[in-house]
DNA sequence: ATGATTTTTTCGAGCTTCGAAAAAAAGAAT
DNA sequence: ATTCTTTTTTTCGAAGCTCGAAAAAATCAT
C-alpha cells in the first residue's frame, strides 16, 4: 500500500518539480518555471526563493540575450554549480575512467586509467576505483555521491556489478567498496541504461518516453526506456538482449551458453564467422577496430565468409528487435557503438529479419539512428544518474548547503 | 513535466487511497485504514465520514466475527455494492459472456452466447456486443462502466481489437461502439492481461508486483506484472510472447509468420505436428479438448510423433520463457488454460530449455503454478479492472451517487 | 517625467493534515 | 448496578501549503 501524502510532501514533490524543470531548460525564469509545472506565481516564488536561500539554485542574470521586450526583466534562474559535486566512474574494459562533475553537470576534470581487467585480482579492482575516485577529487573539496557505470550485469539496487566480460570475478562489490572509503552514496549501474538515459536529456525531441539503445560492441548491449523511466528487470539491471537465444543449439557465447544473439551479432562473433572459426570456438577477449574495419571492407567488396558473418549478425540483430518489439511495440532505435561503422551492410538484412517477426510488421518505415562512440553517452548519462538522484534529495526543507542557511 | 501537486490533489490522492485500502482489506476500520495509509486518524475520519456521505463506503456492522475485545469496538467499513454496477464482456472464439457486476465486484448475472465469430461481419460483432449488454442490463437500473475483455490485440489506449483470431475483421472499434450505445466509458482489454490482474487480486502473497501469466490455448498469450503495474505495449496491449520468433524461417504461425511460438506450442500446432502434417500447413480454426488429451495420451504412452509434437511445443515454451528472462528476470510464473492438462509431459522439456537460456539460471528451483480453466480469472480480471478505474473517478470530491448527497 | 507593460513579491483566504483532547462504546472490576 | 479500563472514533485548534488578487518592482515607450 502507496503512503498517504501527508502536507510536507506536497511541499516536497513541487519543489522536486522545480528543480527538475530548472535541470532540464537550463535557465527559466520564475514565470517559465510557473508554466511547466503548473504551479501558481505566489508558490514558485516561494520555493524558487527557499532555494536560493538555501544555495540549490541562484540568480543568473538577464538569462541568454536578453530581447529588450518591454515591461520588467524575466531574471533567468539556474542551478548552482557549487551546490554539490559527484564524481562519476566508468569501468569497461582495460579502463576505468574518472570524472568530477558539478552541480550543473559540468566537468570539473576526467582522467582515463589503463588498467588489464582481465587479469587482476577481485581486490585489485575495487582498489582501483577507490584510487581512481580519491585521485580526481583530491584538493577540490568534498564531493556528494559516487555514480559507477559498468560494462556488465548489475544488480537492480544499484550497488554491485554481479557479471561482467571485463573480470572473471563475480558479485563485484563497488557500491558497499566506495561506499565505506568515502561515506556518500553510491550508485552502480549499467553502461547501457546510461546511453538510454544519455539520449533522453540529449535529444529528448526523439527519445523521450519509449526508446531502444543498442550498444554494437565486442559484446551486444540494451538500454531500455518505457513510459519515460528506465527499464530494470526485477533482480538485476536486466534488458540483457544481447542474450536473447536466436538459433538454440546454435554458436557459442562468451556468456558460456550457445545460440545468443550476441554469439552472431558481437564483433567477437563476425570476426570467428568472417575468419572461418568453428562456432563453437571460444571467442577471444578483444579485436581492435582496424581488423573489424577490414573486415567490412572485405564484405562490402566480395562474396564470400566475411559478408556471410556481417548477414548472419544483420538476422540476429533483427530478429532480436523483432520479438523486442513483440514484447514492447515498435519505438525508436537508437543504434551506438563500433559496429556502427558497418552499419552500411548491417542495415538492409536487419530490416530483412525485423520484417518477419510480428514486432516488425509497422517499421518498414522506421529510421535507425547511429553514433559510433559509446563513451561519451555514457558518462553523460551517469553524470545525470548521480545529480538527479542528487535532486532527490535535495527534495527535503532547510537542508544546508555550502554554509548557506535555510530561512526557516 | 508532470503538473505540480496543488492542495485539492492532495486530498483526491488520500481518499483514492482509502478506496483503495477498503477495496483490498474487504472490511476494514477505520483504524485499520489509518495503518494501512500512513494516514491519521483524523484524516481517515474525515475522509472515510465523506466518502460514506457520498454513498461510495458504508458501515458494515461489527465486521467478521467481533473478537469481542475490550474497548469501543471497530465498526468495519465496506464499499457500497450500490454505488455503482459496471457491465463485463468476454469475447472470445465462438463465445460472447456477459456480466452485471456490482461496485463490490459481485456477479449480479450473467450470460454466456453462443455465436460463429469467425463468420460474423464486422459490424454483426459490434451489435452482438451491444445487444448482450442491453440485455444483461435489461431493467435493473444504469450502470456507470463497460469493461471487454478479448481474445486479441488491442490498442494501448484500451478503446479497440487491433487484431484478433477470432474474427478476420481487424481494428474492431468495440470501444466507440458500445460508448455510443450506451453513453458510459468503455475499456477493451486484452485477455491474458486480465488474467495478470486477477492473479494479482486473488493471489497476491505471490503474484504481487513481478510476474508472468502464460495461456497456453489454441494460442499462447501473456500478461505481465513489472513493479505492480500491468505491462502494455506503446501502441498496444503488447506482450505478444506467443508472437516472438523462436525459430528464424520455422513453422507456419497462425498470424501468419513463421517460427513463432505459438507455431510449435499452440494447441493447433502439436496438433499437425503430432499427425504428421507438414509444418508449413495453414493452421486449423479449432481442436477440441478431448483430441488434445487423446494426444497426450498417446505422448505418455509411447515414443512416436505426439510425444515429438509435446517435446517442440516444451522447447518454444522454455526458449520464450527464457529470453523474456534475458529481459525482464527470473519472476514467478503461472501457466493457465487448456494446454496445462499436458503439463507433465512438458515441464521437464520447459525447464531444460530454460537451463540453456541466459534469462533461465537462477529458475532451476523455479515452480510452475497451473490452472485448467482461465475463463474465471479473465472474467475477474476484466470486472477489478472496471472497478478500480471507476474507483479513480470517485476520487473527485462532491460526487453525488444514487441519490445521496456530499456534505459540501 | 509619466505611462504602459511585464515580472515578482506580498498578503489574506481557503483547504488539508495533524496532534491532543474529548466523546463514545464496549468489557472488566467492584 | 455502577464505576473503572480500554479501545475506537470524532472534534477542535494549530500549522503548513497553495492560490488569487493586489501591490511592488523594473524596464521600455511616449
Amino acid at each position: 500500500m502507496t503512503a498517504g501524502i501527508r502536507h510536507d510532501e506536497m511541499r516536497k514533490r513541487n519543489r522536486a518539480l522545480v528543480i527538475a524543470a530548472v535541470r532540464q531548460t537550463g535557465q527559466p525564469s520564475r514565470t517559465e518555471i510557473t508554466g511547466l509545472t503548473g504551479l501558481s506565481h505566489s508558490t514558485i516564488s516561494a520555493i524558487a526563493s527557499d532555494l536560493i536561500d538555501e544555495g540549490i539554485m541562484c540568480e543568473a542574470g538577464q538569462g541568454e540575450s536578453a530581447p529588450a521586450r518591454r515591461g520588467r526583466p524575466q531574471v533567468a534562474i539556474a542551478l548552482n554549480p557549487r551546490a554539490a559535486t559527484v564524481v562519476c566512474l566508468h569501468l569497461s574494459f582495460n579502463s576505468l575512467t574518472a570524472a568530477l562533475v558539478d552541480y550543473c553537470g559540468n566537468v570539473i576534470d576526467r582522467k582515463v586509467h589503463r588498467l588489464a581487467t582481465l587479469a587482476m585480482e577481485r581486490q585489485g579492482l575495487l582498489d582501483a576505483a577507490v584510487r581512481a575516485v580519491r585521485e580526481i577529487a583530491h584538493g577540490r573539496g568534498g564531493f556528494q555521491r559516487i555514480a559507477v557505470a559498468v560494462q556488465g550485469i548489475t544488480d537492480a539496487a544499484g550497488t554491485e556489478m554481479l557479471w561482467s566480460p571485463i573480470t572473471p570475478h563475480d558479485r563485484l562489490r563497488l557500491g558497499p567498496a566506495l561506499a565505506e572509503a568515502f561515506g556518500v552514496p553510491v550508485t552502480v549501474q549499467n553502461d547501457c541504461n546510461m546511453i538510454a538515459v544519455a539520449l533522453r536529456w540529449l535529444y529528448p525531441e526523439r527519445y523521450r518516453d519509449n526508446f531502444v539503445a543498442i550498444l554494437l560492441s565486442h559484446g551486444i548491449g540494451m538500454g531500455l526506456m518505457l513510459n519515460g523511466r528506465l527499464f530494470t528487470g526485477t533482480d538485476s539491471s536486466g534488458g540483457e538482449f544481447g542474450h536473447m537465444i536466436h538459433r538454440p543449439q546454435g554458436a557459442l557465447c562468451r556468456c558460456g551458453r550457445r545460440g545468443c544473439i550476441e554469439a552472431y551479432a558481437g564483433s567477437y562473433a563476425i570476426w570467428r564467422r568472417a575468419r572461418g572459426r568453428d562456432l563453437w570456438e571460444k571467442p577471444i577477449a578483444d579485436i581492435d577496430t582496424a581488423e573489424m574495419g577490414a573486415l567490412a571492407g572485405q564484405a562490402r567488396q566480395e562474396q564470400g565468409p566475411a559478408r556471410a558473418a556481417f548477414r548472419e549478425a544483420a538476422e540476429a540483430i533483427g530478429f532480436g528487435i523483432g520479438n523486442l518489439f513483440a514484447l514492447i511495440d515498435p519505438a525508436p532505435v537508437a543504434i551506438i557503438g563500433q559496429g556502427t561503422a558497418a552499419f552500411d551492410i548491417l542495415e538492409p538484412r536487419i530490416r530483412a529479419a525485423l520484417s518477419e517477426t510480428a514486432g516488425g510488421q509497422n517499421t518498414g518505415s522506421a529510421h535507425f539512428e547511429t553514433w559510433p562512440n559509446e563513451t561519451p553517452f555514457i558518462q553523460h548519462g551517469n553524470a545525470m544518474t548521480a545529480l538527479t538522484s542528487l535532486d532527490r534529495e535535495m527534495f527535503g526543507p532547510g537542508l544546508h548547503v555550502n554554509g548557506s542557511r535555510s530561512i526557516a
